[in-house]
DNA sequence: CCCTTTAAAATGTTCGGACATTTCGCAGAG
DNA sequence: CTCTGCGAAATGTCCGAACATTTTAAAGGG
């Protein structure tokens, strides 16, 4: 049996540079260096931490992924922001990260779906759905930051275990999937589709017969490729935009807004 | 004045561990090490290039940062793809790279579109558009593997300048860019948003009025978060699909698909 | 034949040192 | 006052070494 990844997580110790850049990080959050300021010096942190310098540049390079801290060659490491990016990307870093995803991220589940047999899937996504999916689409008005409107699970090769776990614990996805299936995440892959809102949709909606919406596909991977988890999403276009930015070093933040 | 940034690609010398990974890329493309197979150990790679195991294991670092290679503990480091990822956030990690990218890159601009003021922008982009957006929009179903429809280009503050070289020479837009504005891309972000195909437009691409759209916005920003250009692109939604995937490490590539 | 144990091999982590390159401010010449 | 040159400071690159952790497969016992 393969070893429980959140066992592997809560007992396994870190090694040091991320504890460094934890420290780091947690300086950074108090307000010891503000944004805009320079982090001090490899030397200085060397001397701090009691530790060697490839240390210190190994901890300085996972708060650049982070888009912490931004290197310059010659003036020192800026900080560029006190909080790491709201980013699902950042969570695949490292798997064991999955499972310390906020509750209030973006990706959390708010809702369950219906399963749809594979035949549907993805183009009639909506069919067969019960009044759950009413219920939860109604919530547009009450979303304040989330850029959910509704979301239908599908799981292969189970959905009713995992489902009905995702819809009433409302718990990171990532771990539940982990729980379920004893996998943990290794890819995951974004799909996005322009669509239109028609019949019951547009009606739970409250827009117009037609409106444009943005579908977005979403497909989870385990080791050696395993599909086992897939969700879709569909958003109006005319209160809906996702945004996507990448910065030097590979890293990319997601964005959504609502916009009238 | 800045230095070129051109010739700081040229003429700089790369670091060895630049060089180290370039060559092993070229023996992953001639086949010396194919793809599923597992590369040379680093004891052994360390003999073969007579460095230090620190340098052999950056030059790794950039292959896994180009998503060539996957390394594992314990086993080894596997060859995944002969090909970088073509997606523009490869070229991003090291503005030098910019000047690299392929010329039949998805990224290169095929058309040269028509400036229209800030006011216009972006909600009412395609004003203005003359004879070569027509031109331009005709040609889509010639686009076997292009995902550009048309592009038109808006330049702050100067338009005019390069906007001519862009759609005559067909070169590179980030080089470019580094040529007239002296400046090398440090940020883009891509804004993706649902639209509505509408009259001209609609008339161009053959498809029905109203005919759903992914309307995508680039922005490129130089040192000192400093816009110097803009592109939008529109796609009907029928027989457009744009996906991004994410691999752990903070890889990204994109991907296009026409579907009907 | 199956399960457990063990050892080898590979990558991950950490330390210490040296030199190169870039940035920036200061001193000095003009 | 302006420009040039120089040096200090910071990060980038590179080398050598040692131990830790994980994977894999072979060896061994039942």
């Amino acid at each position: 049996m393969p070893p429980n990844p959140i066992d592997a997580k809560t007992k396994k110790e870190s090694p040091l540079y991320r504890k460094i850049a934890d420290t780091l990080l947690s300086g950074i959050r108090d307000g010891l260096f503000p944004v805009g300021s320079l982090l001090p010096g490899e030397l200085e942190l060397i001397e701090r931490f009691s530790s060697s310098r490839h240390t210190i540049r190994e901890a300085l390079r996972v708060l650049e992924d982070m888009g912490i801290v931004k290197r310059q060659r010659g003036r020192g490491t800026l900080v560029i922001s006190t909080e790491a990016r709201p980013s699902f990307v950042q969570a695949v870093r490292d798997p064991r990260e999955l499972f310390t995803y906020p509750e209030n991220s973006a990706f959390r589940v708010l809702v369950e779906g219906r399963v749809a047999d594979e035949d549907h899937w993805p183009s009639k996504i909506g069919e067969g759905v019960d009044e759950n999916w009413a219920r939860i689409a109604g919530l547009r008005t009450l979303h304040d930051g989330s850029p959910f409107c509704w979301t239908d699970i599908y799981v292969l090769p189970d959905y009713a275990a995992i489902a009905q776990q995702l819809g009433r614990t409302k718990r990171p996805v990532y771990e539940q999937i982990a729980e379920t299936f004893g996998e943990t995440v290794q890819r995951i892959s974004v799909e996005i589709c322009a669509g239109s809102l028609r019949g019951e949709r547009a009606k739970a909606l409250l827009v117009d017969e037609g409106t444009p919406s943005l579908v977005l596909y979403r497909r989870y991977c385990g080791n050696g490729n395993r599909l086992f988890e897939v969700s879709v999403t569909e958003h109006p276009a005319d209160s809906f935009s996702y945004s996507l930015e990448f910065n030097r070093g590979w890293q990319a933040a997601e964005h959504w807004s609502w916009s009238k």
